[in-house]
DNA sequence: GTTGAAACAAAACATAA
DNA sequence: TTATGTTTTGTTTCAAC
């Protein structure tokens, strides 16, 4: 029986317990990770030794996966998304470990998705425009012996969500 | 003629130019945003004034949105995702837009996506357990008036992309 | 657009409570 | 967890290039 997650399996380390002051502190990090130890302890009511500590664990727990930066995607000539479903052929789920690799580097790929269903994953690709759309679906996964098919969706507005943790 | 995004009109300010000296900072910025202004600027091989100078820009011309941090959804006891797409009833689609605003701030929904093609948007959810998931369904999209169908997949495996810029 | 120097602020760490 | 002290490191401004 091989494993249903096709890349590096995760730690199934169980979820360390979050108090209301580390969800309040993700919070904060979401909104602005550069804020600084001090300000982020001033708004939490705590001190900067015990804040720096909660965030300290946060990361080496992995509860915290990196601090990063949200980019415009209009400012790097990538003005259009789309959505990409992808079946692969029915002997070809071997391979879907490898594609991952693959797919994770290629500089429009923005995320993708593993799916239980009729699709097997979903791909969202940033680019500069239609043209660059289909040569991505030619060049990655047409040309790919492993694909079946593939079914691309344009993207009108893409939101993140911005609720509370 | 109504506008085609349903939600706040952007600005169509034109991307602002970006030399390599931008695109390395923003690639060094989306592995770390906490990077300190002085690591960065080792990084890059330019002063630590030339380097804030460069972000406070990249910020102030809405390049950069925000800086923000990726938590493993598991440590929220949410270790469960899917993908939901959704059609509205052909008459509906004016209701776009307040259904978006309302969407934006349910704590289950990461992020979601309006499209061209045959479903009209797709949701991404992460939950606790199936049972969450279908609950997300019934309260916020079955019982809505505006929605004509729901196809959910669950996520076995979510991939963020990690190609340079 | 870039720089270095100076003044200021914060981080990191230890320690003791 | 906090408060405090010390040392090290980083931020920010600005005049000058």
């Amino acid at each position: 029986m091989t494993p249903v997650t096709p890349t590096a399996p995760k730690d199934l380390r169980p979820a360390p317990e979050l108090d209301d002051l580390d969800r309040r502190l993700l919070t904060l990090l979401r909104e602005n990770s550069r804020m600084t130890n001090q300000a982020l302890s001033e708004r939490l009511g705590i001190a900067p030794s015990t804040c720096l500590a909660r965030m300290k664990t946060l990361q080496r727990t992995g509860v915290i996966r990196r601090f990063t930066v949200e980019v415009d995607p209009r400012a790097l000539g990538r003005g259009i998304e789309a959505l990409i479903s992808v079946r692969l052929r029915a002997g070809a789920r071997h391979l879907m470990s490898s594609f991952s690799e693959g797919l994770k580097e290629v500089p429009e790929v923005s995320q993708f998705f593993f799916l239980a269903g009729a699709d097997d994953f979903l791909i969202h690709v940033v680019a500069r425009d239609t043209d660059h759309i289909r040569q991505f679906v030619l060049e990655h996964l047409s040309s790919n012996q492993a694909v079946a098919a593939t079914q691309t969706s344009l993207v009108f507005e893409h939101v993140h969500g911005s609720a509370e943790l």
